[in-house]
DNA sequence: TTGAAAGCGCTAACAC
DNA sequence: GTGTTAGCGCTTTCAA
């Protein structure tokens, strides 16, 4: 244990807490001698000041809340890594949280952070019906991925993608390549992204009169517990499906076994783009057609955000901020010439 | 800010802050009237106990260091999140590094979380050459992936896979299969990671009797940036390699690029197996066999030794786990009849 | 330029 | 059962 103080480094250098305490806060109130001095002696014992000490005096702590719903979504990986550089370059520390989607662990996180003190919170909400306000009280937070409901949706910070944009283009991509009978596979629509993604794929729909059939919409949940089913309903001869969109990454994969299992070969006998670019994409066979949201760019962004407001000295009105998405056109999704 | 504390609490119920504190630590100390009094008015003050407070007078903080490499590499992403379950179950929270292989960051993340008295830290180490007894003292750590150097490999609790083993099982599998030019595309071999999976590759090619050449084997980082340049080499038609072996997921996408750059398709012209299974592995063309690492339970089990050490009353003699790994045979590594 | 002292919010020994 | 008090390690007036 470190269990040197700074007592014990004023004892040493023989002078007073507060001198130490100068020194090491940089102050220029100190004779340079004295500095070097007790630089001296805090280098000698090893002295590592105590955050903690400091941050119940100072009320700061030098660490924000990130609450994910799952790090292993590649999705989440990249913002969080994202969120965690610029921390790091500004001398915060980052406390990682899973919430697998559930509100109950989301509420227990949110205390858990707050009692910590940190010093802000950057949120993948899992719902719109969660209340932030009464809770948070005006701890700098920014929303992530997802929009929060009620009242939180005009207080807070928020960093959107093109949710719908990026479905539309995606099916569009499908409807200009031939496809007629676009099934689409996707998570719950209560949050922001399964109700918009699901919104993009009826708008594109409706934008090339092609019928919306609802025997081709598969609402499940985004962690992948029921895409497989869903893929295999889609995969019946009788669905008469030509081609998939799936809404994430991890429903791709289920719907790729599904395929596997099926015997379908794409592109051969159906098209499939994705939500989710991944790196592995590129290079497999087919080359998977994705929509490419910019992960990691949130993760620096909201953090940035949340350094605007931890430095201002005023409040100022929350911001919504919506990234463009960008559809990566492979082989997944060309029809192939018959 | 929630500036509601204890003494607020404390007055609105008309009762010490001892007493409250006793009520918020459950203790039995307390007449349940008194109790039940004093929870009401926390209930209504919505008075969250700082737990920076409570930290610098208990020297705990409930909050445990991870250092990784990159938590975008999905090897350090199971893990991350094996840790962090285990965390959450026992009421810890993780802060999460990254140190992407370079030393000084790794030093002062170890500074900046000491500084923040974490009650104990996971680490996977950038090299042997680091000395972590002097920094460290006696808090609780558990080093993952990698053996640390010097002294501190006797010193600290270390989980490792069996590297060599895997490298011998997946070169030992290719030449099984009829591949006797196998080349080899690793990471640097200062560390333990590096060194062992080489070691495992010539110690296959040696246990059937086949020559090691110097000119197969590309030692560059796990980080990708050399990776494309060496497969690029190994697949030059002078080299005669009908076999690569990948020391990692992130090399692995390097080469696969080179095969697609250099019209070579796998398994056809060339067998493939890589170290670290990916999720989607399974379901592409190839699939591709790969050496798999319980890498959720390497963080799982690193997490629970922690805590072990945590709540010992005594010290103990410090464990070295090595876990075993899985070679998935899958398609890239067959090699086609002709 | 330096030191003494108060206090951040909590817990625990000790008194009653 | 409950309150008083000291103190965890730091910063920051205020005084000298």
């Amino acid at each position: 244990m470190n269990q040197i103080n700074i007592s014990m480094v004023a004892q040493k250098a023989q002078v007073s807490n507060s001198t130490v305490s100068r020194v090491l806060n940089n102050s220029p109130l100190v004779r340079p001698e004295t500095a070097s001095k007790v630089r001296a002696v805090i280098a000698e014992l090893g002295y590592q000041p105590s955050e903690i000490a400091r941050g119940l005096r100072m009320n700061e702590t030098k660490t924000i809340g990130v609450i994910v719903s799952n790090v292993l979504n590649h999705f989440f990986t990249g913002m969080v890594r994202g969120i965690e550089d610029i921390a790091n370059k500004s001398a915060y520390n980052i406390v990682l949280c899973n919430t697998d989607e559930q509100p109950e662990k989301e509420q227990q996180y949110l205390k858990t952070l707050l009692s910590k003190r940190v010093d802000g919170l950057i949120i993948a909400s899992t719902g719109p019906q969660n209340d932030y306000s009464t809770l948070i009280g005006n701890l700098p937070v920014v929303f992530v991925d997802r929009r929060p409901g009620g009242r939180s949706a005009e207080m807070f910070d928020t960093i959107l993608v093109d949710n719908k944009g990026g479905s539309f283009q995606a099916v569009e991509h499908l409807i200009q390549n031939g496809y007629r009978r676009i099934g689409i596979i996707t998570g719950s629509n209560v949050g922001t992204t399964g109700s918009e993604r699901l919104q993009g794929y009826k708008d594109a729909l409706a934008a090339y009169d092609l019928p919306i059939d609802e025997k081709l919409i598969k609402i499940g949940d985004f962690l992948g517990h029921t895409a497989y089913q869903h893929a295999r309903e889609l995969l019946e001869p009788k669905m008469k499906c030509d081609a998939i969109f799936v809404a994430n990454n991890i429903i791709l994969l289920s719907t790729m076994k599904a395929l596997r299992d099926c015997n379908r070969k794409c592109p051969r006998d159906i098209g499939l783009v994705a939500f989710d670019d991944m790196d592995w994409m590129e290079y497999c066979t087919p080359r998977f057609t994705a929509v490419a949201q910019p992960t990691y760019q949130m993760g620096t962004l909201a953090m940035e955000m949340l350094l605007e407001r931890l430095s201002a000295k005023e409040t100022f009105a929350p911001k919504t901020i919506v990234l463009p998405v960008k559809l990566e056109v492979r082989d997944s999704s060309i029809r192939r010439k018959d």
